[in-house]
DNA sequence: GTCGTAACCGATACCTAGTGTCAGTAGGAA
DNA sequence: TTCCTACTGACACTAGGTATCGGTTACGAC
């Protein structure tokens, strides 16, 4: 998976003008530490000194900035990840929660020929796969 | 789009064993008055005569039963849909929440070609287009 | 270095969406 | 008609997230 550094993002806080305060540089030490992906009450009891409020305040504003993604998990909670800025999807491992990033042009021709049948113009989508990473399947042979 | 109608769901609900009460049949054609997807709040206000937790507990075993599934909004919050039983994903438009429902040859090549660049295997997914109906694109013009 | 100020903060109350419990009710087989 | 149990409403509760507000702090200007 892509390495996320705090200083990077850091980086593009103050670049947006944005401050760089200390609950939020707490904070993405928690997210980069927690890894591939994580649910927003996590990181509220990961970082005790910062404020609930300031957690959720914090993950939209990553968000707005395309530092972090939201992610749909199978039984359909929400969780969170660091992601690289380009628009992208995720395939999640339903045995130890692994994701993956990953891009598809033949999504592409999906989405024209929904448009060619139903008459709709397609503007954004949502797509997340579940599955077994390559570890979790050779583990349970 | 389908017709679904509240008789059907009644038949079938029997067929598998399970009671035809009063609460079901409000709950049933307040589903269908609704129309193309509604949120779960909706039909509890438009059903004061039938308490809360029933409608949840319905609408979970009508989605157990596969004649309701679950619609993810652009926003993210969670909606049902009367709808048919094989697998299928939605189109809705932002503009005036239509829906409609397509099935996807062309993804399960998505799906592939996911699989051999990940390493991981694909068990379920979930795809949700948004868009604009061609009612709305034409009024918009 | 210090000042001023607006962005930011934590605490807290609140909201929305959904679940668990339990005593009472009613569908429908016998 | 009776009886059993699936089903019900009422209500308290939880999870996840938001609004408010008085206090704090990052940071540019001086």
């Amino acid at each position: 998976m892509s390495q996320v550094s705090p200083d990077a993002i850091e980086r593009l806080l103050s670049r947006r003008g944005y401050r760089l305060t200390l609950p939020r540089r707490h904070l993405l030490e928690v997210m980069v530490s927690l890894g591939d992906h994580f649910v927003a009450e996590s990181v509220v009891t990961a970082t005790p000194e910062v404020g609930r409020a300031t957690v959720f305040r914090t993950l939209r504003l990553l968000q707005d900035l395309g530092v972090v993604c939201q992610v749909v998990l199978d039984d359909g909670t929400l969780a969170y990840r660091l992601a690289p800025e380009e628009h992208h999807h995720h395939v999640l491992c339903v045995d130890c929660g692994a994701a993956e990033d990953f891009s598809s042009p033949a999504l592409e021709s999906v989405l024209r020929e929904v448009e060619e049948s139903t008459g709709f113009t397609v503007e954004a989508h949502r797509l997340e796969l579940y599955g077994r990473c390559p570890a979790c399947r050779a583990s349970s042979n």
